[in-house]
DNA sequence: ATGAATGCAAAGTATTTGCAGTCTA
DNA sequence: TAGACTGCAAATACTTTGCATTCAT
């Protein structure tokens, strides 16, 4: 019942492109378009909320007050150039230890975290100082 | 040359109290409000901008697209509560060292970072399970 | 013919700006 | 009286929702 999630599969399909790691719901909707798929932004805006629910798919929001999304896998930290404003995937930086640690000292308990680098990606990096 | 910034002061002198780390321009205001100090929100949103142009205040946003304020200081990190929902300051988790490797190992140049993590804060860990 | 998927338009949320008026050095 | 500060209203930016339509089962 119901058709086919054009728009969904398409996006998933998308996102596996090197274009970028975490895309905008406007870079989605102009990859989209790229590859002749039209689709209306609240339709675009609706298949990647139900990726993230599904859990195929990640949600995060920049300082920048976009939300950028990224096909779900392993567990990683970003990147976020300054220079071309990408947000690129980088190892881990913090160890479990590290958690353990911190919640013995403070109190807390941490169930996940989240790490945005600032800085020039690697192939900004040989280039001009940062824009901003 | 210019009045006194009225507001601008009421927000450095709220944003010592403990009621909150990090402000949103909602909790501004209505600290404000509190101390009996009527303010427009724009007035608030322009007083907050400028006291992190000039260094005395931080600017953050969260996953829900909310910016938070907080006052300038030795840098430190995130534990957002997933019960009370506040932001508190927690020892920063990631050495200089860590950095350094990521560099050599990808290529990039790390100049800032920013570590929110999810869990519960200490006042909320020994009650109930989290909300969401 | 049922229910998921889509498009279009409109609403919602948070932020940001324009402008005129105010106050103090 | 120049220039920073404020309030009010309006504009932005981005996200989210309502509703009618389409389509594959």
């Amino acid at each position: 019942m119901g058709r086919t999630p054009r728009i969904s599969t398409a996006l998933l399909s998308l996102m596996k492109r090197p274009e970028h790691h975490a895309w905008t719901l406007d870079d989605l909707q102009a990859g989209l378009a790229r590859r002749a798929v039209a689709a209306d932004f609240s339709t675009v805006f609706r298949a990647a909320e139900k990726l993230v629910a599904a859990g195929l798919a990640a949600k995060l929001m920049l300082d920048d007050g976009r939300a950028r999304f990224e096909l779900a896998g392993a567990h990683h930290d970003h990147l976020h150039c300054t220079r071309c404003d990408e947000l690129v995937a980088v190892p881990c930086v913090i160890g479990r230890e590290a958690f353990a640690g911190l919640e013995a000292e403070t109190g807390i308990a941490v169930s996940e975290h989240r790490v945005v680098l600032g800085g020039l990606c690697a192939t900004c990096r040989p280039l001009e100082p940062a824009r901003r």
